[in-house]
DNA sequence: CCATAACCGACCGCTTCAGTAGGATTTAAT
DNA sequence: ATTAAATCCTACTGAAGCGGTCGGTTATGG
């Protein structure tokens, strides 16, 4: 599997709060219950999304989660990384600053690590597919904001 | 990580055996002195491809690997797909015999999953990567044949 | 004041990973 | 025939991550 359900949770909770209208903050319990997902659980999963700087957070009573920024400015290499940690196909692959990749095993001399080229392209794949994502793109396909279906925390 | 080192070790592996002229097996303990990798774990993985019909064994003295078929008919998703299991970006996606994508969490009636769009797409771009690659381009990047470099095996 | 809701850290059962260990079988060479 | 080299097979292990729970603290609107 390429990913946990960290990303599948996080992108989905992503998605909820992009369906809410306004700036109005949506409550955790509230995406959970619409979700079918476990409040205690999600509640790890939008921490990192908050240190992320991609949710804001409002505490008290009928506070909850925002969007930090508007759903079609958010891609979802973002989001994913901030759920599941660097985005690499190999324990040895680090990308550094200036966006160079480098191989830890390419210690013996210059001659390449026979495996690099087929992680790079992997990487390139991954990483395009999901920059070239916008959160935007995913509430459009769920379904849309409150036109045709409620937000969570709506009526039933 | 998208991928452990088990297609990391496998196709390293496997770029051993591609190096070798000819049809003479290459044994695993030259591979594995060659790579640095642990015998005993390399015999594991080799299992799991012979298994996938990518390699063939010879046993006994003088016994060893080979590639099942030429070099360039090998791609990589089959390699990776031999090592790790189905390549799937997400627990909830299963691919039909027909090479449709399902997700599990579609049973809500037939509103799209939120997240499909998104796990499609790297789908895409991990499958295209690794079915785009032959195991003939990962042996030339490492430095060719025995021309360049001599296969493993050979005097030091 | 009190219900609501964000925050935080510790814990837990489970599975996978990476690797080891010990053997058995087969085969070539002596 | 013996032996060394090799594939093959099963079982085990320590460590780490995953998915989730729990209890408690802080902040805030009514």
């Amino acid at each position: 599997m390429l990913f946990s359900t960290k990303a599948e949770y996080g992108v989905r909770l992503m998605v909820a709060l992009g369906r809410q209208p306004g700036s109005k903050p949506v409550s955790l319990s509230a995406v959970a219950e619409a979700e079918r997902l476990p409040l205690s659980y999600l509640e790890h999963l939008v921490a990192r999304l908050r240190r992320a700087g991609l949710v804001t957070s409002t505490r008290g009573a009928h506070g909850g989660y925002s969007l930090a920024k508007p759903a079609d400015e958010i891609t979802l290499d973002t989001v994913v990384e901030a759920l599941e940690g660097q985005i690499a196909p190999m324990e040895c692959f680090h990308e550094t600053p200036e966006g160079k990749v480098l191989c830890s095993h390419e210690s013996d001399g210059d001659h390449a690590c026979a495996t690099k080229l087929l992680w790079t392209r992997v990487q390139g794949g991954v990483t395009k597919a999901l920059a070239g994502t916008t959160l935007a793109e995913l509430v459009e396909f769920a379904g849309g904001t409150a036109e045709k279906a409620p937000p969570v925390g709506s009526a039933a």
